[in-house]
DNA sequence: TACACTCGAATGAACGTTCAATCTATTTCG
DNA sequence: CGAAATAGATTGAACGTTCATTCGAGTGTA
């Protein structure tokens, strides 16, 4: 197996490990054994158990930050890109059980060490793939789209709360109807809408 | 010390050390040295880690539960007693810090376990001092005053909100204007509210 | 005396990490 | 081409540490 191979192999074994049974519970020879090679060349690959961690955290950020850009947003008036995005947030925890344990767990860890502000977040965020939405936090707070509440308040408000129902759909292993996701998505954008 | 004293003085040190530092950086006998008593004891009074954990658990839920009630929401027009209510839950998590994070912790690690269907949430809620809750949610979906959504919905729309934001603001230590705390609950209200 | 309470050293298991040895593939050179 | 040399990859046993839990002995009180 080619060496890129295998550290994604290590990963993923590690990802399911710890969404299925939890950090503490999640030993680097488990990893291993799961991954169908032997405890010490996970430290070729990666500094300690921390670093892995940390590696997988980057990765599935990246992969979500994909998914939220599925169906291209970017080309829909605000109302139905919120929508959108909130739907693709849904289906991305629902469908990817692994990451949102593991994310879950991850950002309520000693490990997760939030940006200092909500300022440096939104910059982050327009910065990249998401600088269709620059407009809607920039500017004078009067003339926006959205309510003048915090950022951190707007994301718990919404795709938090995509984040929290997905899990919470993956744990008791429920499903919802189409129609039922958009009047959800619908509630979100009422609470940040002015 | 009597007894009683002792267990709860147990349970005191443990919830700070969870909170501050995390199940797995809580060891037993951090616990008895910052509750001031030997290793053994503990067992004196909990079978094993897990059902200290679970009796704190349990204690945590009890406080929140009563803090929810401060200034009797039982007796105000029903988005009056909203707003004191999420207002109650955010002051609760603000003043309380290691109980918002021991929380948070419980809540995504492997001890907890939902109760299997919302039906059984709201039961219980309603069962004991939310009784007055119980038109809110009972009788013909169509003559609710809430939109007709899951109760784990109107639970991550509304509370939840509250916990995550308190949360926040507990760990950058920033502080937030009454005025500003009221336009989240209006906006949890508009979420939900028909 | 009897009983509950308390101590803290001892126990044994589990864990993250290390490392000397081995294997594999690639390169060097006659 | 073929053999030797080199470097990287891989193994798994071993190490040292940490931790939850136990237990024999001690203390205070009824």
């Amino acid at each position: 197996m080619a060496p890129r191979d295998k550290r994604e192999t290590i990963l993923q074994a590690a990802l399911e490990l710890i969404a299925e049974r939890g950090f503490h519970d999640a030993p680097m020879s488990l990893v291993a054994q799961r991954a169908g090679v032997s405890a010490g060349i996970i430290y070729h690959y990666f500094a300690s158990k921390d670093d892995l961690i940390h590696a997988l955290y980057q990765q599935v950020e990246a992969d979500l930050s994909r998914a939220l850009l599925v169906g291209s947003p970017q080309s829909l008036p605000l109302e139905q890109a919120f929508t959108r995005i909130w739907l693709n947030a849904y289906r991305f925890y629902r469908s990817h059980p692994h990451q949102a344990r593991f994310l879950e767990q991850y950002k309520h860890s000693p490990f997760h060490q939030e940006p200092a502000n909500p300022v440096e977040a939104v910059e982050a965020l327009v910065a990249g793939d998401f600088a269709f939405l620059r407009d809607v936090f920039s500017g004078d707070p009067a003339r926006r789209p959205l309510k003048d509440l915090p950022f951190d308040v707007i994301y718990e408000l919404t795709l938090g709360v995509a984040a929290r129902i997905a899990l919470r759909h993956t744990i008791d292993e429920s499903t919802i109807e189409d129609q039922m996701l958009e009047q959800i998505a619908a509630a979100c954008w009422q609470a940040i809408a002015r």
